[in-house]
DNA sequence: CATGAAACTCGATGGCA
DNA sequence: TGCCATCGAGTTTCATG
């Protein structure tokens, strides 16, 4: 993974749509070896996949929130079964494990505040071994996430 | 925006390297349809672009943080000049203005603990009219962000 | 006027030097 | 690894309901 890797790497999370000759200019390579180390870099895992970034407020969605979730205990299991079923609620857009006071952070969209009364009712609080929840919501995008930032190694 | 649309942004937002004929045939349209649709959906903004999925892991990124930030002053000015801050700020991956206690919510991601502790002092500390900030620690990615959930209105 | 089919063109792909 | 030929897919045009 090195320099010229690495430059892919961000044009191509940047726009996905460029051509390899467009990228191969913007990285300074040739178009073959752009063709392949693309190829190499999606194989070697790097590249989990290509999306179109969607719009939320055309998609009607104009709630977004955080959810800090506290469990009641800390037990591997009920770590496991809240987890698993994190995986099945669509709804749940994101979830990590936290540090600090908090358990986990969940990411929602919603479509108003009945909407996210009605996932907060029908998701969120089907939730197993849940103590705490505390929601936050966006008021309004500052800046969006428009992927990870690409730097190298010191 | 009828349903075959919503498909479609929902397909692409899913995975974006699919051929036109593989999509047409995913949500029952002609491949000419198709094609049109989703032009009209780039022009209509509600595909703001595409990119490709990086695994931050893979870039080296194996620290992921929240940072909730508390302003001095709600002033229309303040909020203005942090707001413009965080723009210049790449380190800063995502903002949002919350409600709640804290003013805003932004995201980071760093190499190692060192890493974000120079981040923290080079960038976060440079944020203008901070009065608290508050950085909570992802230690385990549970679900990734695909996109948004591509709903019909009711 | 919107839709589907077909021709065209351009870029991605694989083999070769 | 770079170049060229091939193939397939995206794009445009035209004909049709």
């Amino acid at each position: 993974m090195d320099r010229a890797d690495l430059a892919l790497l961000l044009a191509l999370q940047d726009d996905s749509s460029l051509s390899i000759a467009e990228l191969a200019e913007k990285v300074a390579l040739s178009p073959s070896a752009c063709h392949r180390r693309i190829k190499a870099l999606e194989q070697d895992g790097a590249i989990a996949g290509y999306g179109a970034r969607l719009e939320p407020r055309r998609l009607g969605l104009t709630v977004e929130v955080f959810v800090e979730i506290t469990l009641t205990s800390q037990s591997r299991e009920a770590m496991d079964r809240f987890e698993r079923s994190v995986g099945d609620f669509d709804d749940i857009l994101e979830c990590h494990l936290m540090s600090g006071t908090a358990d986990y952070l969940l990411r929602v969209a919603a479509r108003d505040l009945d909407h996210y009364d009605r996932i907060h009712r029908e998701c969120l609080a089907r939730l197993p071994g849940v103590s705490a929840m505390r929601s936050s919501f966006s008021l309004r995008r500052i800046k969006r996430m428009q992927g990870y930032p690409v730097i190298q190694a010191p």
